[in-house]
Formats: C-alpha cells, sequence, structure tokens
DNA sequence: TGACTTATGGCACACTGTGACAGGACGGTT
DNA sequence: AACCGTCCTGTCACAGTGTGCCATAAGTCA
C-alpha cells in the first residue's frame, strides 16, 4: 500500500472524526461541511471528494456492514433456511464491530450516540437500509430460486429480518456499551425467532 | 370554509398536480422549483410556504395514510390482537384510496409509478415510514401496557406490520392499478398472518 | 367603508453540491 | 537525481435549495 493511499485513509477518518466530534458538540443541522473542512484543514471541495454529502458520513457504517452481511451470506449453506442465514449474517456484523481496532469501535458508538438524538438522521439511515433490503432481496431470491419481481415472501422474509435488526439496534439509553447492543440483538434476534412458526421461510 | 382555504387547497393540488407530471416527464432530480412555481404561476418562495421541499411532495401520501392508520387504530377494540389492528388499519388506508375523488386516485397512482424508478425517493420514503413507525409504537406500547423504550416486541410488532405493508405495495408492473394493488396487499397481510405464530403478538 | 388578519412576492442571504482548470504530490522509469 | 504520467488538491464559478424579512395585496369581519 503505497503513501497515496496510506494518506487518503487517513484523511478520511480524519474527516469522519471531526465531522462526529462537531456533530456531537454543536449539533448534525447547525454543523456545516465548510466546519468539517477547516477542522481537517482542507477545502470543502475535497470534503465532496470524500464523501457525497454530509448524509454519507452518518451511513459510513452501513456501508460496512452491507459488506459484511453480502459476503457471510454468500458462505452460508445453500439448504439453510433464508432467514436463518440472514440472523447469521447480522451477527457477523456486530462480531465485526467487536472484533474491529478500539478507533472504529468508539466511532461506532459516538455514530450511535448521534442517532439516538436525531430522528431525521435515523430517517436517513433507515433509508440507506432500504437500499441494502433490495440487494438481500436478490441474493435471498436467488436462494429460494424465484424470481424477486414476483415473489412477496421473499421481500417479507428480508423486510422481517431488517426489522429485527433495526429493533436490535434501537439502545433507549444514550450511553450504551457494544456488549450491550449485543445483548439487545441477540435478544431481539431470539424474539423475533419465537414469533415467527417454524420453517415459514421455506414455503413457496 | 372560506374563500382563503378553498383557494389554498386548490393551489396545494395545482402546485402537486404540476410536480407530479412535471416529474414523470423529465424525472426528479431534474425538475427544479422554480419550474413547478412557474408551472402553477406563483413565486418559488410561496412554494416553500405550501411544502417545505421537493422531498414533501413525494410524502404527501403518507401523512394522509398516517393519520388513517392512527385513526383506524384509536377505533379498533382494545383487546384485539395488536397486529391484528394493524392489519386493519392497513386496509383503511387503502380503503380510503379506494373511496376518494378520481382525482386524488389519480395522484396516488402517478405517485407510485414515481417512486417505482426513483430508488431515492424509495428511500425518502422509507424514511418517512420510520416517523410513522415511532407514533404507531406509541400506540401499541399503550395498548399493550408497556413502556415502549423497554418492550422490543412492540417495535417488532410494528415493524413487522410495515413490512407487511411496503411489501403489499411494491408492483412490479408500471401501470399498476388500485383494484391491482389492493390485491397484492391482502395477499401480503394474508402471507403474513401465515408466517406468524398464532398469538404471537399476545405474548409478554 | 374601515380595520384586521393572512397570503404572497421580492430580496438578500447562507448552505449544498458539481464542473472545470491549474498546480503540486506521488510513483515508476531511466 | 531527473523525468513524466497519474492522481490529489485548492480555487473559482455556478446552479439549486431553503429561510428570514419586509412591503403589499387579498380575504375576513365589524
Amino acid at each position: 500500500m503505497g503513501l497515496r493511499e496510506r494518506k487518503k485513509e487517513k484523511t478520511r477518518l480524519a474527516i469522519l472524526d471531526a465531522a462526529l466530534d462537531l456533530f456531537l458538540e454543536q449539533g448534525y443541522e447547525s454543523t456545516t461541511v465548510e466546519q468539517i473542512a477547516g477542522a481537517v484543514e482542507i477545502s470543502p471541495r475535497t470534503f465532496f471528494r470524500y464523501f457525497t454529502n454530509k448524509d454519507h458520513l452518518a451511513m459510513w457504517f452501513h456501508d460496512h456492514g452491507e459488506e459484511i452481511m453480502l459476503e457471510t451470506l454468500a458462505e452460508r449453506p445453500a439448504d439453510e433456511p433464508p432467514f436463518t442465514a440472514l440472523m447469521h449474517a447480522l451477527r457477523s456484523v456486530l462480531a465485526d464491530v467487536e472484533g474491529s481496532t478500539p478507533d472504529d469501535a468508539l466511532r461506532f458508538l459516538k455514530l450511535r450516540r448521534l442517532l439516538d438524538g436525531n430522528p431525521h438522521l435515523v430517517g436517513k439511515s433507515v433509508a440507506r437500509g432500504a437500499q441494502t433490503e433490495r440487494r438481500l432481496a436478490e441474493v435471498i431470491a436467488a436462494r429460494r430460486g424465484v424470481d424477486p419481481d414476483e415473489d412477496q415472501l421473499t421481500h417479507l422474509i428480508v423486510a422481517f429480518a431488517m426489522s429485527t435488526m433495526r429493533v436490535g439496534f434501537e439502545c433507549p439509553r444514550r450511553d450504551c456499551t457494544i456488549e450491550e447492543i449485543q445483548r439487545r440483538m441477540a435478544e431481539s434476534i431470539e424474539l423475533a425467532e419465537r414469533c415467527l412458526r417454524p420453517g415459514w421461510d421455506l414455503q413457496h
């Protein structure tokens, strides 16, 4: 990895950290791109070369999470029930956060704290989730051997899985730890599985 | 109802219709507020007094739908299982569209067609749905006699209901009729109920 | 008619996001 | 080390969004 790429990655993280701190300090809306750029000593123009917009900063984790879910899903045995496979993919995301560097874990928690106080950002986040949902639906449809345009159950399976994830991520306390999130997520998964009929995701 | 209010409502609908037509004709992103305002012969400044932003236009239906869902929910017997009550609320929304004026029905279909070709707008729409989800969670928590901050099942019930709704609204064909949407929605509801264990939403 | 409330338009303004171009830093080659 | 092509960055210009402010016009009620 050359100096150029390392420098880029460093700038990327510097922007992210400066932005998260500014957001938490003075609010998301009232923080401008100019301020963020100023804090990292880059031009506003350069900011937009790293992140397409301010929202993209808060969606940083989704890109990573989606990637992990798709990777995990590809590795799960083909005969595993779709919802079960999705729940495993979900656990992988959290396991990755737990196994990451302390810096990354801190970023993750800051992001969560940010979302807590900004319903508007939660909305954006859910919107990003809709994109993930479409991608997952493609994969699950392939697993089930159906056309995603025709099979409602495929979409229901994925939507239920994403619902389970969102419920698990929610955390009423501000000072939520990763362990606590992991516990709530496990609870949510268990709850969802208890609510659904056995074999419901294998119908045709 | 005075002249002033009637005039306002007329302007509101005129903006909506002009915008929907422009969006479908030349695309959502490439339609500016100035163009919409020009088509209705108002100033851009006035546009923003009717709709907070361009997105708000595409969310017009949500405001109405949410209202109906909350109203219906309030009317359902208190001892009805929460998910069942939510499914009734959902059906009310569609029944309302069916029972509305031909103009409103046309607007509804145009909006659906617009969403079909704009994943970005679907995202915004889902984000708006997250807001509805929070409101519904309050009501369902009250019905269940629990604290919405503590009870994960409440959130799961609402999230599953909204998932069912979104799946039902999706329509692979461009020239979808209201009858077809209603049929798909009924299918989706039936499917969801078949997937869930009887009494799953009555646990504590 | 006159006094009020409210909607509208016009203006200035801050912010977002993008295209185009010039200069500088990096990477590989000789 | 010197060279050159590639990639990154900053500057400038610009279109578009969204808001506060104030004057004015239209609707409302006495």
